[in-house]
DNA sequence: AAAATAAAATGATTTTTATCATTTATTAAA
DNA sequence: TTTAATAAATGATAAAAATCATTTTATTTT
C-alpha cells in the first residue's frame, strides 16, 4: 500500500494530471505505486510494452534511443512533474525510448485502465494529454531541421542553453546537471571528443567556463549568437 | 456551398474523421470548405494561426521547416487520407511547419470550432486524434536518432524506402514523386551535390535506377543493407 | 593512500561532407 | 524551335567532423 495521496501530491500542479477530479484523484491514488529509480537504472524500456504512466515526483533523466549501430541517442531530458509513458498507452505502441535515471528518482506509476478511463470521462484531461503531445511533437520537428542544417558547434551551443533553460543552475551558477561529455556528445548527435574539444573552444572564447563535470555559461548572448551560425 | 458530402467521402475511412457519427459528419458536411492547392502552393504556412482541421483528398505535398539560416528542411511527406493542422488546434500553438503542394491537392478545410466540438463530443475520435499524433512523435524521435547519428549515404537509402513505402511505385515500377535533388536532398539534411552524387553512386552499384527526376529501386535488399549501415 | 579504472583532454590523421566552379541536360519561355 | 532559364551532374578543393593514439585528470576500488 501507499502512504502517500495523489490529492496532496503538489508535483501534479505541473502537468495534465492537475485537471483530474477528487474522485479521480482518489481512485489513481488507491492504484498508484511509488518507485524509486536509482542513477543509471531503466525506468521504461524501448520495445517493451507499456502498462501504465509515470508521473516523475523528482530526480532528472534522460530519454534515449539505440540506434542500429548500437549508439546511444539522447531524444529529450526529463525532470520532476513531467509525465511518461503516455505517448506509448495513446499509439497502443510498445515504447519508443528509454527513461533512463541521471540521478535517483522518485516515480509514480499508475496503471493504464485508470489512465484510460480518465481520458473517457474527463475531457479536459484528454485535451491537456494531446496539447502535451502535440508540443513534444512540435519539438521534434524542430530538432529533426537542427540535426539536419545545423553544424555540431551551433547543436552544442543549443543545447547549452536548453539544458540551462531546464534544469536551471546551482548555487554557483552552474548548469544543474551533471552530464558526462558522452552523453553530451549523444544529445547533440557527434563523437564525443568533438564535442569535448568544441567545449574546450567555447571556454577558451570566454562563452562557458568548465568546473569539472559542470559546465557555466558566462556570455548567454554570444552561445546564443554560436547556435544561429554567427 | 458545397456540393460534395462528408458522409459520402471515402477518403474520411483512412484517417481518425472515420468515428464520426452521422451527426456529426452532417455538421462537418454543412461547414466545411473544398479547397484546390495548386502545385508550389502553400496550404499552412508556418508562424501562422490555425483556424481548422485540413483532410487531403488527393494530391502529394511536403511539410517542412526554414531554418534560421533559410534553409528548407523537409519534416514529412503527405497524401491523401492525411489530416493536417490538428496538432496546431490541439496545443493552441500558432502552425509549426509548411504544408506544400507537390502537385496540386484537393483538401478539405474543416473549421476548429467544429472540430473541438467534436473531441469533446466523441472520446473515439479524440483517442484517434491522439493515436495519429502519438505515431507521427514516435516517427519523429526515430527522425531525429538517424539525423544525428547516421552518414548522409544510409540516410539517403532510408528516404528512398520511405519515399516507396508512403508513394509507391508508377507502371515503370519508380516511386510515385517527383521531387528536384534539391528536395531529396532536404529531406534528409544535405547539400544538393552531396544527394546527387551519392545517387549517381548507386545507380553505378546497380541498387537504384535513375529516369531523368524519378527513380526505381532496383534491389531493395541491398538499400536496406546500406541504411543500416552496411 | 596506492592501484586500478574510467573519463576527459589533446594531437595527428583520415574520412566525410560542403562549397565553389564548370559542364551537360532538361524544362520553360520567347 | 531557338533562346533562356533552371536543374542535374561532375570535378577540384576546402572545411567539418570522425577516428585512432596517447596523455592527463578524475573517480573508484582495494
Amino acid at each position: 500500500m501507499n502512504m502517500s495521496n495523489c490529492r496532496q501530491c503538489i508535483i501534479k500542479r505541473f502537468n495534465a494530471l492537475k485537471t483530474l477530479t477528487n474522485e479521480e484523484l482518489e481512485r489513481i491514488s488507491d492504484h498508484k505505486t511509488s518507485l524509486l529509480i536509482k542513477k543509471g537504472e531503466n525506468l521504461m524500456t524501448e520495445g517493451n510494452a507499456i502498462n501504465g504512466l509515470y508521473c516523475i515526483k523528482d530526480g532528472k533523466g534522460k530519454l534515449t534511443k539505440l540506434n542500429t549501430n548500437g549508439k546511444e541517442q539522447i531524444i529529450k531530458f526529463i525532470k520532476g512533474g513531467d509525465i511518461l509513458g503516455h505517448r506509448s498507452i495513446l499509439s497502443e505502441d510498445l515504447v519508443g525510448l528509454n527513461a533512463i535515471a541521471l540521478e535517483d528518482m522518485h516515480v509514480c506509476f499508475i496503471p493504464k485502465g485508470d489512465i484510460l478511463d480518465t481520458i473517457k470521462e474527463n475531457t479536459q484531461f484528454s485535451l491537456n494529454l494531446m496539447k502535451n503531445i502535440s508540443q513534444q511533437l512540435n519539438d521534434a520537428n524542430t530538432s529533426i531541421s537542427q540535426m539536419a542544417q545545423k553544424p555540431v558547434k551551433d547543436r552544442l551551443a543549443e543545447t547549452l542553453l536548453y539544458l540551462e533553460e531546464i534544469f536551471g543552475v546551482d548555487n554557483e551558477k552552474c548548469i544543474d546537471v551533471v552530464l558526462t561529455r558522452e552523453e553530451i556528445a549523444n544529445t547533440i548527435g557527434t563523437a564525443t571528443e568533438s564535442a569535448i574539444r568544441l567545449l574546450s573552444n567555447l571556454k577558451k572564447d570566454g562563452v562557458i567556463d568548465l568546473l569539472g563535470k559542470r559546465i557555466k555559461i558566462i556570455n548567454k548572448i554570444a552561445l546564443k549568437n554560436i547556435s544561429e551560425g554567427y
